[in-house]
DNA sequence: ATGGCTGTCTGTGACAGA
């Protein structure tokens, strides 16, 4: 089982370089985020083409996730429970079918910038909630997987320069308090325990050629649940995407796990 | 090079992103 995390950064901008991508991974699911389309706007019928079931929570111009996945998705939740008051679609959650069936979360976390100010006090907030969703799904005792952008350098060797992000919600202390918070309730960090590199990235902004530099950060990450982190077997950062024509700034990030 | 990107919209610049 091959399930991957990757903002598009605008699924209908991006449809050729996603179906391209899609058919790269060969992923069993995949997690999307940024689709910026409306839910009716998705493009249903190409992502079916290529063999998927698509759940998704759109809106006009901004934010919106999906999950695509060649097993059932059953048991959708769409808006993160708890902070039904939230009006922007960053979240949706189903159950995956299968010999092993598996609990998996598309989640785009807020930015937060600027810091200080309301929008970071919006992030640490729905980060709060966030938590609170994943002390309950670890009750559920099943595989989960909190799939998405985080919008969090968890540390500072997670970035090309920290005196860069110095002054920036992605790096700031109460936002990976924030994160280490959800994963000291027990989720595992895919590529932490997997891999662990430093200085590896899964975005580069589109400006000051920052790519070709390799001036990027780490901010999508894969939580696991202990019953996720037992049957992790690898994990791999889906660079080459970056290099494509018109891609996203984002690349997937793509857990393997045995089926037990 | 007082800049340098990309996407969205009842748009043609403002905003959001990170």
């Amino acid at each position: 089982m091959k399930i991957a995390s990757w903002n598009v950064n605008s699924i209908k901008a991006r449809l050729e370089t996603v179906m391209e991508v899609l058919k790269s991974i060969d992923c069993d699911v995949i997690c999307l985020q940024e689709i910026k389309c409306e839910t009716d706007g998705f493009p249903y019928l190409e992502i079916e083409d290529l063999g998927y079931s698509v759940e998704a929570l759109g809106q006009k111009s901004y934010n919106g996730v999906a999950i695509l996945s060649r097993l059932p998705i059953e048991d959708v939740q769409r808006g993160l429970p708890g902070n039904e008051d939230d009006e922007q679609a960053r979240y949706i959650e189903a159950t995956i079918g299968g010999d092993t069936p598996f609990r998996v979360a598309s989640i785009y976390l807020p930015n937060g910038n600027p810091f200080p100010g309301e929008k970071f006090e919006y992030k640490l907030n729905w980060m709060t909630h966030l938590r609170a969703r994943a002390k309950e799904l670890l009750a559920w005792e099943m595989p989960v997987v909190l799939a998405g952008d985080y919008n969090v350098i968890p540390t500072d060797d997670d970035c090309w320069d920290p005196a860069v992000w110095a002054d920036d919600a992605l790096a700031q202390p109460e936002s990976r308090a924030a994160l280490r918070a959800i994963q000291n309730l027990g989720y595992t960090e895919a590529y932490d325990c997997l891999d662990g590199r430093s200085h590896q990235y899964t975005f580069w902004d589109y400006q000051k050629g920052a790519w070709q530099k390799d001036h990027g950060i780490r901010i999508d990450h894969l939580l696991l649940s202990p019953e996720t982190a037992d049957l992790a077997s690898s994990v791999e950062i889906y660079k080459s995407a970056r290099g494509l024509t018109k891609p996203s700034d984002h690349v997937p990030i793509i857990g393997t796990f045995e089926e037990g």
